[in-house]
RNA sequence: GCGGGCGUGAUGGAAUGGUAGACAUACCAGACUUAAAAUCUGUUGGGCGUAUGCCCGUGUGGGUUCGACUCCCACCGCCCGCACCA
């Protein structure tokens, strides 16, 4: 008896695919084009089950989009800069970029037997010299239109190793190499001018009506739009040039609750004590110690030094506040300058208790409440509170009229004006490191910073280059660096940083509409291709991968890159969720943790009869070993269960969870689905049946259910719609006929998640072409519509009951029908209802 | 610390504010078999009960509603991000 062979068929069916070339994207003008994108991997040299699934959704995506009708963009390429690449060359002694190119070699073996319908002819890495060197092109163009400048920057820097630390290099503000503890520092970086763009960021996001409200909130929180007073103390005894300090707030309401001023450690008042007074600099210095993350300094225990300054409160010119240097005030944000506030905010109020300093109220939830505070007060704004020390509006008010106040009176007193801050920062993309992509500008003592010149790029890395030491390897090379100036052609320097890889990805979705051109687009093929009507990724790329593309959108319209119509240049954004595994632990005699391989487990005990501690849900980790490699699922059950599996046991915005067992169903169910295919195959031509109107009705629910599961990313439930109809067709006593069309239908509703097995089947039964670009069914809408529905009845929101009614009955007689119902008449006993609510369709609630 | 999200049977999960637990796993039982595997069929949230049936149940506590897994408030736990990981 013949059986499912996925080894077999999955490549029969990958090179019938191949031979037509069925997935490569030609414009043309007689469909609607349509363009899917994952977020493109990092070449870490293995694929994981997670890629399994982001690549999988994407393709059932592009493979419906194919049958509708729809001329398809589903490429791939290579994130391919980075530091791990050189993590490996210092460990194993290797060169980043054959280590790069390996990985990518391997990674493109792996997913290449997962049958996507990918256009490979589009494929790049952004370490490729054709790549990088037409980004290098874009700088050069933003440079010229004013949207890259340099500036100084804080960085994580190693004071043993003498080198600049990404985040994840500090490890509880000590160098992971060095073990010293990490420093900030300031270097001299090149910056895009994103923050310029801010507003614009913020408002557009209200026109992106297909990304999930969570990301566009996380954005809209990251861009931080706030309305404040800007206004300045005048000083007294503070060195010459600071007789004034401005400071920025949120909440001017608050000014006469004020009892300290705080300064950033980098404020250049700070600066200006640090060079007079040892003692400062010594507090600075302290302050400077730990990592530049947000998270390090806002958990650093919070620090304050009185430097013995004081400003005169402008309401009130005889109190004077001290001024303080404190290490949680960002010099990035604002004016790197505050008031404190101790009595309406946490941060103040824990730093004026550890400094013995007043802490006055300036409104409480109401009159008759004490003036003495054991925390600080912080009521929403939209929350009226009683002001005991207010100065504008009414005594009564919510917190956002008194800024609206108070900020009204400053600007009539000539205290100050009121201005509107975001928190977005430029975007700093100088990295100190190799395997980037080097910034094309060169260093003249004569004409400054020059940019290079167009004609002269790629400004290619060189190859021979050591990672045996810490630093960056361009700066050590013995020639790289000696070039001449594109201005005055005397020996200059190049600029030995490279690009963030952030750069990289943040306009490979505009360089595949034209992967090889000669420019770093073509305007036809942008207009074309643009926008990506879906992308599909990570929801750890919220904020800023998503929110740098879009700015590199804008950013390479305004250069003439990209058309306007392409400056969001995501349509529809979905956010995947984690494949995740369970862990197996057990413990040694020293009590620490040590992790077992799913294939060592059995029943919960290992070999020798040990229990073993199960974890569920993890995600999976090498060092956890609860890894999954999809080559063996793939050798084991075929890609098709794979891709099954992955789609089918939880909603795709959800982590799902790998388990053996399921991978085992999810191999039988295709397998079930196949030999019904075969036992059809075999029935005798025209062979009458019984139940031929009930299997047709059950495939034309099923067309829709799985269509709409497929259109709104529901592909778990529409996954357990077709396990349902399987099961009808295997029970069906229905002809010949009836039968072939469902499971010719089956296989087209299934070919977008198992596309191997599903072109078997169409072959078996005699269909037409390849099922991979026949039309996708469409449902009867007659054939959907039931003459009867079950309603239940609830008795007081309980359901006691159902009745049996036509689908049309008018309210009246539902109603009617209802209270005559036995369950009702004894639950009413005799009683008249107090209200009969009826759902058409739906529901009828009787309330007792 | 700040911003965002999630929490439902033994397990993964389903459910436009309208029958909680679809579908799948696991378990149990049955058919087939000398037997096992494979395959097929059936049962399964907890409790009471012979039973028509009744009570409880969607992290915890409150609220809105005829009706709440779904909306609101507070709390607990886990996950993502925090600008040099990709």
């Amino acid at each position: 008896m013949p059986r499912y062979t996925p080894s077999k068929i999955e490549s029969r069916w990958q090179a019938a695919w191949e031979k037509d070339d069925i997935f490569k994207a030609v414009r043309s003008a007689d469909k609607p084009k349509y363009y899917v994108l994952e977020m493109f991997p990092y070449p870490s040299g293995r694929i994981h089950m997670g890629h399994v699934r982001n690549y999988t959704m994407g393709d059932v995506v592009a493979r419906h989009k194919i049958a509708t009708g729809h001329n398809v963009l589903h490429p791939m390429g290579w994130d391919a800069f980075g530091m791990p690449a050189e993590n490996a060359a210092m460990a194993t002694g290797g060169h980043p970029r054959d280590w790069t190119y390996g990985n990518i070699a391997d990674m493109r073996a792996q997913m290449k037997p997962l049958g996507l319908s990918i256009d490979w002819s589009r494929e790049f890495a952004t370490c490729d010299p054709e790549y990088y060197g037409q980004q290098q092109a874009l700088f050069l163009d933003f440079l010229e239109a004013g949207l890259v400048y340099r500036k100084n920057a804080v960085v994580n820097w190693d004071p043993v190793d003498m080198t600049v630390l990404a985040n994840e290099q500090v490890e509880n503000g000590r160098g992971w190499r060095s073990g010293a503890l990490v420093e900030r520092r300031e270097l001299t970086q090149w910056f895009f001018k994103i923050s310029d763009h801010s507003e614009e960021l913020l408002e557009a996001l209200d026109t992106l009506d297909n990304w999930p409200a969570k990301v566009k909130l996380m954005q809209s929180n990251w861009i931080g739009r706030s309305r404040g007073l800007q206004f300045a103390f005048s000083t007294l005894d503070a060195p010459e040039g600071f007789d004034r300090i401005e400071v920025y707030t949120t909440r001017p309401d608050t000014l006469l609750g004020a009892s300290f001023v705080g300064i950033s450690p980098d404020h250049p008042l700070a600066r200006a004590l640090e060079r007079e007074d040892p003692e400062v600099a010594a507090f600075v210095a302290e302050c400077r110690k730990g990592g530049t993350t947000e998270e390090a300094i806002e958990t650093a225990e919070k620090l304050g030094r009185d430097t013995g300054i004081r400003v005169r409160h402008p309401f009130d010119t005889a109190q004077e506040l001290p001024v303080y240097i404190a290490n949680f005030i960002l010099m990035d944000y604002g004016t790197g300058a505050i008031f404190g506030c101790p009595a309406h905010d946490q941060r103040d109020f824990d730093f004026a208790t550890k400094y013995g300093l007043p802490i006055p109220p300036v409104f409480l939830p109401d009159e008759d409440h004490a003036d003495r505070l054991d925390e600080a007060y912080v009521p929403p704004k939209t929350e009226k509170v009683f002001y005991i020390r207010g100065f504008a509006g009414d005594t009564h008010q919510t917190g956002e009229k008194a800024i609206d106040a108070a900020i009204a009176f400053c600007e009539e007193n000539g205290v100050g004006q009121g201005v509107t801050k975001y928190r977005l920062r430029d975007w700093g993309l100088s990295r100190q490191r190799y395997w980037g992509c080097p910034i094309p500008v060169v260093h003249c003592d004569a004409c400054g910073v020059v940019p290079e010149k167009k004609e002269n790029l790629p400004i290619e890395l060189p190859y021979d280059v050591t990672l045996d030491v810490p630093g960056n390897p361009l700066d050590r090379h013995p020639t790289w660096r000696d070039t001449e100036c594109p201005a005055c052609g005397a020996a200059a320097r190049r600029e030995t940083d490279t690009m963030d890889t952030f750069v990289d990805s943040s306009w490979y979705y505009a360089r595949f509409t034209a992967p090889h051109a000669e420019t770093p687009t073509r305007l036809e093929d942008a207009e074309y291709w643009m926008n990506v009507d879906q992308y599909i990724g990570g929801i750890e790329h919220a904020i800023l991968h998503l929110l740098y593309a879009r700015f590199f959108a804008r950013a390479m319209h305004i250069t003439g890159h990209l058309p306007a119509s392409a400056v969001e240049p995501f349509d529809a954004l979905f956010t995947q969720g984690m494949v995740t595994h369970e862990i197996y632990q057990t413990t040694d005699e020293r009590g620490r943790p040590v992790y077992h391989l799913p294939e060592e487990v059995t029943d919960g005990k290992l070999a020798d009869g040990t229990e073993v501690q199960i974890i569920p849900s993890a995600k999976m980790s090498k060092s956890k070993k609860n890894v999954v490699d999809p080559l063996g699922i793939i050798d084991r059950f075929g890609a098709d269960t794979a891709r099954w599996f992955v789609l089918s046991d939880s909603p795709p915005e959800r982590d799902v969870e790998w388990t053996a067992s399921g991978a085992e169903a999810a191999y039988k169910h295709l397998s079930r689905v196949w030999n019904i295919s075969d036992r059809i195959a075999g029935m005798e031509e025209n062979a009458q049946g019984t139940g031929d109107e009930d299997l047709m009705r059950a495939m034309h629910k099923t067309i829709h259910d799985v269509t709409v599961g497929v259109e709104s990313f529901g592909f778990n439930a529409a996954i357990a719609k077709l396990y349902a109809f399987t099961a009808t067709l295997q029970k069906s006593q229905a002809g010949q006929d009836s039968q072939r069309e469902a499971i010719m239908t089956l296989a087209q509703l299934m070919a977008p998640m198992t596309p191997h097995l599903a072109e078997d089947i169409w072959a078996m039964q005699g269909g037409e072409g390849l099922i991979a670009t026949a039309p996708w069914p469409v449902a009867d809408e007659a054939m959907l519509v039931d003459d009867t529905v079950t309603m239940p009845i609830q008795i007081n929101g309980k359901r006691r009951a159902e009745i049996k009614v036509r689908a049309d009955m008018p309210k009246d007689e539902v109603e009617a029908l209802a209270l005559g119902h036995e369950a009702v008449i004894r639950t009413l006993d005799g009683a008249a209802p107090k209200k009969v609510i009826v759902v058409p369709g739906r529901i009828v609630n009787v309330v007792a």
